[in-house]
DNA sequence: CGGCGTTTTGAGAGAGCTCAACATCGGTGG
DNA sequence: CCACCGATGTTGAGCTCTCTCAAAACGCCG
């Protein structure tokens, strides 16, 4: 989603420790108090989420130059799982220093801000794509915001986050090939 | 959704000036330049967006206390509509003079992403209550972050957050109480 | 060549949407 | 007090769509 950039966040983090994750391996569970903020610099981290009923949902993946749960920097605990998808290197500072960075001189604190706002907007049109019922209309809505289709091994993927299975996407796409 | 708070945030707008907005007037049109901010004072926003296709689909609604288009502080224009869901006031601000105040000073600037991040997380959550397929999937999954069901008079409403029609939210609500 | 993951295509069943009718409640005015 | 009205709540029946399960055709790489 977002570039690997020298941009204001990612600077902050400069500092910080680096560790690897192995796939699978859990960088923080639902109900962890909130010690470190985490930089990805490698790899994809899976944030997910359990119902009550055990569903597991997947809120979204964060892959270099993301930074991961941005909203946990104003919680206590979390509230999602963090894992690796793959091996991924992570980039972590504590809580209370990535917060005094960040609020600390009006530069970080307003590219802070904006990445808040700009995952907003991306939350934002992913739950209006999931309120529409057939999978051409959520397909249509997400390519009034993306230039084109991702290429081969990426489809599941974009099926995923259109929250419609693979099979269906592959045929709402063969159907507008044909 | 948030309380009428003399919050950090609210308390900036205490110098802007006051509009009235008639049932469907309009705040602002996709595509307009991004000149004020808005906090809601009495009433309720709604925040539509329309698709290539012409589909109408709901963002959000935003009720007193609540910021307009949160993102929209650091965009050049709206991505949205917002349209006034009957009589409602606004207190507005030049986008300037909003950054100026909430950038200006450590306790602002974190109030304002702590803000952020609480949309973030509703949007997030909103998200996923809409990966589910069967309404009573999302009813659970809507309970488990609300402390119970809304009034009489307010079930469309969470059917419309829910993503499903009133029907389809009534029917399961009467098969859990039989 | 022999796996492994992605892409395709098929058939059946389940769930919600749509359209329709009706009940209930609260307010308004005769 | 009662008739009316609109909005909310409730229930029914059919249609359409996706999901699920299943199988097969690719494509890549060791």
């Amino acid at each position: 989603m977002i570039a690997i950039m020298p941009n204001a966040i990612a600077q902050i983090f400069r500092t910080g420790r680096v560790q690897s994750f192995e796939p699978g391996q859990s960088v923080f569970r639902s109900g962890d108090p909130v010690r470190m903020m985490y930089l990805v610099t490698g790899g994809q981290i899976a944030l997910v989420r359990h119902t009550r009923a055990g569903t597991p949902l997947m809120l979204a993946r964060v892959g270099p130059g993301g930074v991961l749960a941005e909203a946990s920097a104003y919680s206590a605990v979390y509230h999602c799982d963090g894992t690796a998808r793959g091996r991924s290197q992570l980039r972590m500072l504590p809580v209370a220093r990535f917060l005094d960075h960040v609020h600390g001189a009006t530069g970080p604190a307003r590219a802070w801000a904006a990445q808040l706002a700009r995952a907003l907007q991306a939350a934002r049109m992913q739950s209006e794509i999931r309120s529409l019922n057939t999978v051409a209309e959520r397909l249509d809505a997400w390519l009034s915001d993306n230039e084109a289709l991702p290429p081969r091994g990426q489809i599941q993927d974009l099926a995923h986050s259109l929250g419609v299975t693979r099979e269906a996407l592959y045929r709402e796409l063969a159907r507008r090939r044909g």
